[in-house]
DNA sequence: CTCATTCTTGATTGCTCATTCTAGAATGTA
DNA sequence: TACATTCTAGAATGAGCAATCAAGAATGAG
């Protein structure tokens, strides 16, 4: 019948991701996603029908390619607090002078003065919420938490230093000095030997 | 010799540190910003320059008028802990309705990624820090930190989850949660009775 | 009181933006 | 091959933006 679509939706995806992550939604032109993408804004405007359709199918993809994607890698059930600790490790490793920060943060802090926050957010936060509390039960469970610990506030505790974290890489602070912060705070974590 | 200025400075930074604060720097058009100020825009480019120079002036206004001011406030040298406590705390009271967050997490957050962040951005982290670290040292030559405490690596992770509160807190994330969160927090940095 | 100076005002300018539209190219089926 | 359909291309549109400018109002030193 028709023209198939020639396009890779993931690669055109994971390109514009990278550019609102970079430049936000509002500094993201649709000529930089054009010239990211490969896509004219003619056939970004036929696929997702507008700029907003086009950044709500990006935080789609950046939730399940890159979050769910960094969980499942450095932090699965078995893998416990030192799975934990390399999922928070794992976002001072960006490329090489690129501070892109997180497109859930950045989008967070972004949109957050007037209207709601784009349904993307709290549903990231909650997620990450739910699993840092599920993974702390667990330690505590086989007794590895240390006795202190209250797996529902130090998950709060932890998203927040998430989030910290993200606002830190962004603004370029020094990547060694949170690489130790975040090595004491697991092994604070931990239930003495 | 000549007319003399005739707006009030400080009134008017605040009207539009509270624009910028909302809206992002890119988000606050000249428009907002005389409608807020109730200066014209050429007595905005007149007196600032550009667009630029009157964020320059509003960010150097908060510094002085709302970060140190909440700092001297909340938490003076002699404090101690129960001072870092209110601090925290004290971010998680805006204005009904109002999610405004921090001009300086906002900034490191928007412009972090191609160019290199705001001068006000690593000041004010720099500031912070060295705060939390003062306080932490003082409080242990006091006897009063928790034992396993060091006080640079829990000042670095100090600055982290205020800035993580602070994104959180723009995205309407709980603040009852947020808020036993940080009381357990700083419970686990004293030292026991 | 005079007038040089500086401030205020708001229309204007030129630019960039998101979005639309038209024309044409590519595709698969029949 | 011929056609119906969908894609691509890029010029065109209109709105909103930061910034400029020219004219007039206010000021205070002399």
């Amino acid at each position: 019948m028709a023209r198939t679509r020639e396009f890779n939706e993931d690669a055109v995806l994971r390109a514009a991701m990278h550019v609102f992550r970079r430049d936000g939604y509002d500094g993201a032109s649709v000529r930089a996603l054009e010239a990211a993408t490969g896509l004219k804004s003619g056939s970004i405007y036929n696929s997702y029908g507008d700029k907003q359709g086009l950044f709500d199918a990006a935080i789609d993809h950046y939730g399940r390619a890159v979050l769910q994607a960094r969980v499942d890698r450095h932090a699965p059930p078995e893998a416990g607090l030192d799975g934990l600790r390399a999922l928070f490790v794992s976002v001072l490793h960006e490329r090489d002078g690129e501070t892109l920060g997180c497109l859930v943060t950045n989008t967070a802090v972004e949109t957050g003065g007037g209207q709601a926050p784009h349904a993307a957010v709290p549903a990231a936060f909650a997620l990450l919420e739910t699993l840092f509390e599920e993974r702390l039960r667990r330690e505590a469970e086989r007794g590895r938490l240390a006795g202190h610990v209250e797996p529902a506030l130090a998950a709060t505790r932890l998203l927040a230093l998430y989030q910290g974290v993200l606002v830190l890489v962004r603004a370029r602070q020094d990547r060694g000095a949170l690489a130790r912060m975040l090595e004491r705070e697991f092994d604070d974590l931990k239930a003495p030997l």
